[in-house]
DNA sequence: CTGTTAGCGCTTTCAG
DNA sequence: CTGAAAGCGCTAACAG
């Protein structure tokens, strides 16, 4: 803990216990084969001249930063915060720091991000795709370099990179099928851009729903916007419009779901007893509305702790195979009373 | 854009150029005083080879990492997205990048975050405390090394450090006087832990605002809990046991003002009708709870800004004294219908 | 168990 | 306007 402004390095240490630079910095970072003795000497020395290790000098020398980028869309969610968690997790135990950066949900800040990584020589990169992005080209330079990518959530499919995410399908036909089961017969989906995983799969899972209960699809009952709290006011008033009306809509996110919901009640109609209506993701919102909504729940930091993973396997055993190609995390129906349209039992 | 995994340095390019590494380093930043069109040859096959700058060599030349640190309790909300967005903006612009952390409301995560951070040897941090933070000891290696460390939203005073937040006595104040002028007279405030600035500074405000409108203070009416639901929920059930039953409740948050609402309706009593609600920092949720609820906003982006210009501006002219040394940034109460025991005018 | 040595890739005097 | 050379602090052979 030295008062002084000046860089102690570790010839300063050498120098002061009159051994060579190499065997501090073997003592230093426990090398196997140094003098018990020696090592704690410098330790101590270390710790009393308020050493710190010089990481780009050691970057430099090892050709690794140890370092983690993340590009995600938004930063401002529960489950996005929890997936960081996960990540930090996992990365830090493994001597990894994280570098963190958001797209706000436009490819050109994602391509930028995923260039400002590239420069600074991240080890591996876990991200979770912009809105808008269309193509991927921008994580080429990773992948070339043998520098391991993985997406998860918003993932794209594609033999290069290893993905992380739920069974968006499943989850949404379940949600869908329990809503059927509600005795709701003309439900309305609605969605943010069919390009991202997470929605066209829920779109699809909700259309395989109608489809098994024999329930008519039309292009009518598929609304898809961009989510936010103006257009999910929008499509709710569509919706009130439509005729006949529908009985049910099931949003591809909470707060898309929940702005339906005061939309519905401000026209004087009640949930679920004129419209039932689910989300995805379970956010805190959900408990919030009333009726508390019906949706379904993932585990961020579990998913975040598992791409982390995949990333730090990744780097540890560089020549293996990558065998863990697609991970699929479970999810849960959480169903509250806004589905409800008959009692519980 | 080569298809090579072997990294290109400055001598490649020179070499293939028949120029010195020297002419290089300078034409790839623009030096004053290179020719143009060597300039223009070195910058088409630094780019035709795949050359990427190796910031640790140039890191470790000049001493300096061009990352600044950010430090806050949780990724979580939409005000803490927004800092970071606006912190993003202005530190890009300076070349800079940023290093994310979160302390999970944990002074132990703070103080290892900072730690890392100190080991990477960041050129700058930006801190926002976690809730049970008693000391700034492990901000201390960074001003003795001269590394400018600001804190923004919860804050600490000290001489050391410079500071960026908005008033939050003054905004607790005009919301209580509102509350006040509603009708309310036995007004609770629900606090989180008084050691930080926001809460503290609130709990100032709303006592001040009940002292000059000559309304009594006692005891019972200040509670002081960590915020979460739970706590939130346990409030508002002791709230609803007070005899006299409170008029008024201001909570030190959104989310426990929405869970206080959401406990109250579940009692049966209505709000305002029977208590009156407000919150504070305006978050999504604000406006899904029913009655829409009375809070104060103010921008975390400006915010973010703000604190990152603060540190830029000491890296740019680190002789020149630090005289910004606080900053106030503005807020504004936002009146919903969750405050209006009279009808608004 | 410890020391010597040679760079990692870049920047920056100093000299032309 | 350009080049030669030294060194930022660390690590990994290699040799004892």
């Amino acid at each position: 803990m030295a008062e002084t402004g000046k860089e102690i390095t570790i010839y300063d240490i050498a120098q002061k216990l009159n051994i060579s630079a190499a065997t501090v910095s073997r003592g230093l970072k426990d090398h196997p084969g140094v003098n018990k003795n020696t090592k704690r000497k410098i330790l101590a020395t270390a710790n009393e001249m308020g050493y710190r290790s010089n990481s780009f000098a050691s970057n430099l020398r090892n050709r690794k930063s140890n370092i983690i980028g993340v590009i995600v869309p938004r930063l401002n969610s529960n489950f996005m915060s929890d997936v960081i968690a996960g990540i930090e997790k996992v990365v830090n135990k493994a001597g990894y720091t994280l570098f963190i950066s958001q797209s706000l949900e436009l490819m050109q800040n994602e391509v930028s991000n995923a260039k400002a990584m590239f420069n600074n020589r991240v080890d591996g990169v876990l991200v979770s795709l912009a809105y808008d992005t269309t193509n991927i080209e921008h994580f080429e330079f990773f992948t070339k370099r043998d520098i391991p990518v993985v997406f998860f959530d918003r993932v794209i499919e594609h033999a290069k990179y290893p993905s992380i995410c739920i069974d968006n399908y499943k989850a949404a036909y379940s949600l869908v099928s329990h809503l059927i089961e509600q005795g709701c017969k003309r439900i309305v989906h609605i969605s943010g851009d069919q390009r991202r995983n997470v929605y066209a799969d829920r779109t699809r899972g909700y259309q395989q729903a109608l489809k098994d209960n024999q329930l008519p699809f039309d292009k009518e009952l598929l609304i898809v916007n961009d989510l936010t709290k103006e257009s999910a006011i929008a499509a709710a008033k569509k919706v009130l419009g439509m005729k006949p009306r529908p009985d049910a809509i099931f949003a591809a996110n909470d707060y898309c779901a929940v702005n339906c919901i005061l939309e519905i009640k401000k026209a004087g109609l009640k949930v679920p007893g004129d419209i039932a209506v689910a989300g995805f993701n379970n956010d805190q919102m959900a408990c919030v509305v009333e009726p508390h909504l019906t949706t379904i729940d993932y585990k961020g930091f579990e998913m975040g702790e598992f791409a982390a993973r995949m990333i730090i396997n990744h780097l540890a055993n560089p020549g293996e195979l990558q065998n863990t190609h697609s991970l699929i995390l479970r999810s849960e129906l959480i169903i509250r009373e806004s589905s409800l349209k008959k009692p519980a039992i």
